[in-house]
DNA sequence: CCTCCGGATTGAAAGGTTTCACAAACCTGG
DNA sequence: CCAGGTTTGTGAAACCTTTCAATCCGGAGG
């Protein structure tokens, strides 16, 4: 177990040893030190503890490039999402990381802030990397870039979004149940006028919603006239709190009782309108959150909420990446969850 | 241009176009393809375009193992952050986005969720990948693992933590006038009792928060037994309710007017109790949180929070890490931002 | 017409690992 | 003591790109 250089090398270290460096020092071959690294049920206890010995004493670090160059693809998967601010979207990762560890794979997080641009390039350093597999929920899921990836061999799973066409595995939430058992609860609370806060989310999101909630309606033999419409131009806190606005502002014979919202932050801004507005929650409005964020439960009123299967979201898509990756010739499928709500004090029965 | 099969074919390609494909579809050499990649300037627009066509017709992806393995390092910049669940780390992570765009890097995130083990897995496979440099807010500063890989020699900074030696560059920022302008600022309300709610955070955040804290008190002339501690074991919305609880339970002599925690969650869920226990705030109970994370301005009562400049702090520290890969030798620096308060209603002066 | 020059192009080496056919050493049981 | 089998170790080829010294070519200057 010799080493050419035992004294511990200035700061700059002449240069990582690799492999054959290794075999040298551990006087075995380069195929012994490579088996050791793969296959050490191959290699004697005896050379085997030789090798470790040597490879600790040289700080060898194996080099991926050279590896992944080889056998042709990487160990790691990549998951390119949309706003990585988002709590919904780290939560979706979590769920990826599951998978991934028990796969014995890196996940890392790509952040394409909804910039197609950065998307772009992300993709493309994806696909020269080799990775094993991608998994991407699209600022536009119906860009010609996923396929033209797709089609080059990189398997691609796209998560939280649909396509009209089914050339990809797929997973994402019945967002048209998600609003019909919002406005059903509603109903059966005794609510007949429903103010619906939503913006205009990308590919139709919050019209699904808004088609369950006409749904839950109609199936009470109410019309679509009883959907009070609260439109807003973005998602966020400051827009339902505008909403709130508006809705304090109607005449009281077509004041809504209860609003169902696109997503928790418009709720939790129309919460704190209605604080503002001396509007008791829920007596004087009930309020239907979406998404179930962390603080839709920590509201000054806890909020009832949609909450979608985000984490097992991630995990599904995830296995679905695995078996593409098993098998590139399978059937794509399109999986969808089914949200669910949960009730908290923001929709308990009026007195 | 004449192409192997021109028909396109099947979904399983045959096997990936490599340069060398490339350079016999335009008739020329394995170096000028390479060229036409590399230093488009030295190749005649003509042999380009025929290149380019090539490329294009084949459907080439630059293998970017067989390209790093020959130069020896990637385009990557990694940061393993502690909770990606945190809005916090991915603000600063959208810094760190910010400089990586500029210099034309990719930059993946890794979520090491606390988990030491996780944490170490990532460290070592991207260590293997030869990334450019790694970013990092390290489960525990003083894992030796870092040291060694930076003296292996990839870049390494430490991001909103510090170390005792200055083995590496780091940001952070400085926690103890971050306490002391939120006690400062009570003070100046007339507050002269005031609550400290807070857990263990690692590596002494919140000591450093208290110790400021403790330290307007002085410059007021206020004792430390002026501050209240009302400890916590996690630093969740759920700990900060029961600080309320407790609170709320002390006898009027000694019950603080004012709070001071060490997070937002511990200052939402105070908040959620006080308006469960019927008190005012800010005229029963002022609060002070720390962060200023999102939902701090869209409480209920908005949240006067100590903001610290999250994606200045991730700027910085890609920074310095270009700065490190640039100049191996250079001297480590440890850059400390100050905070800043943002007033809001929940310490608005007293009536 | 020859030389020389500079830009464009070429060809081969190098980079670190894995794989695989093969050799060596060892063991088992007859 | 040997045949045959198993376990361990070897060495060279292959993976795809980049780099760099060498070559080629067309034209300017003599």
């Amino acid at each position: 177990m010799t080493v050419q250089d035992p004294h511990e090398a200035g700061p700059a270290d002449a240069r990582a040893a690799g492999i054959k460096d290794v075999a040298a020092a551990a006087g075995v071959s380069l195929g012994t030190v490579s088996n050791v690294l793969n296959r050490p049920d191959r290699v004697s206890p005896g050379t085997r503890a030789k090798v470790e010995a040597a490879m600790a004493e040289l700080r060898f670090v194996r080099n991926e490039s050279a590896r992944q160059l080889r056998v042709g693809h990487s160990r790691v998967l990549a998951y390119v999402m949309l706003d990585g601010r988002n709590p919904f979207f780290t939560d979706v990762a979590a769920g990826m990381e599951d998978t991934a560890d028990e796969e014995d794979l890196s996940l890392f997080l790509c952040n394409s802030a909804n910039l197609a641009t950065r998307e772009a390039a992300y993709l493309s350093r994806l696909e020269q990397q080799r990775v094993q597999g991608i998994l991407i929920t699209p600022v536009d899921p119906g860009s010609p870039q996923l396929d033209e990836i797709a089609r080059r061999g990189t398997p691609l799973v796209i998560v939280d979004r649909t396509r009209p066409t089914a050339s990809h595995c797929s997973v994402a939430v019945d967002d048209v149940v998600g609003g019909e058992i919002a406005v059903r609860h509603l109903v059966e609370q005794g609510h007949e006028r429903i103010g619906f806060v939503g913006g205009l989310l990308g590919v139709g999101q919050v019209r699904d919603r808004r088609e369950g909630a006409l749904r839950a309606l109609r199936a009470a033999g109410l019309g679509p006239d009883h959907l009070v419409d609260l439109t807003t131009s973005q998602m966020g806190v400051a827009d339902g709190g505008n909403a709130g606005q508006r809705l304090a502002g109607l005449p009281a014979s077509s004041r809504p009782t209860a609003a169902f919202c696109a997503n928790d932050l418009l709720a939790l801004g129309l919460l704190q309108a209605c604080a503002a507005l001396r509007l008791r929650v829920p007596d004087d409005l009930a309020i239907v959150g979406y998404d179930d964020i962390e603080f839709a439960a920590a509201a000054t009123v806890p909020l009832t909420s949609v909450r979608q299967p985000r984490r097992r979201l991630g995990r599904t898509a995830a296995e679905l990446l695995m078996q593409e990756t098993a098998d590139p010739g399978h059937e794509h499928q399109q999986v969808t969850f089914t949200p669910e709500l949960v009730v908290r004090a923001s929709t308990y029965p009026r007195a």
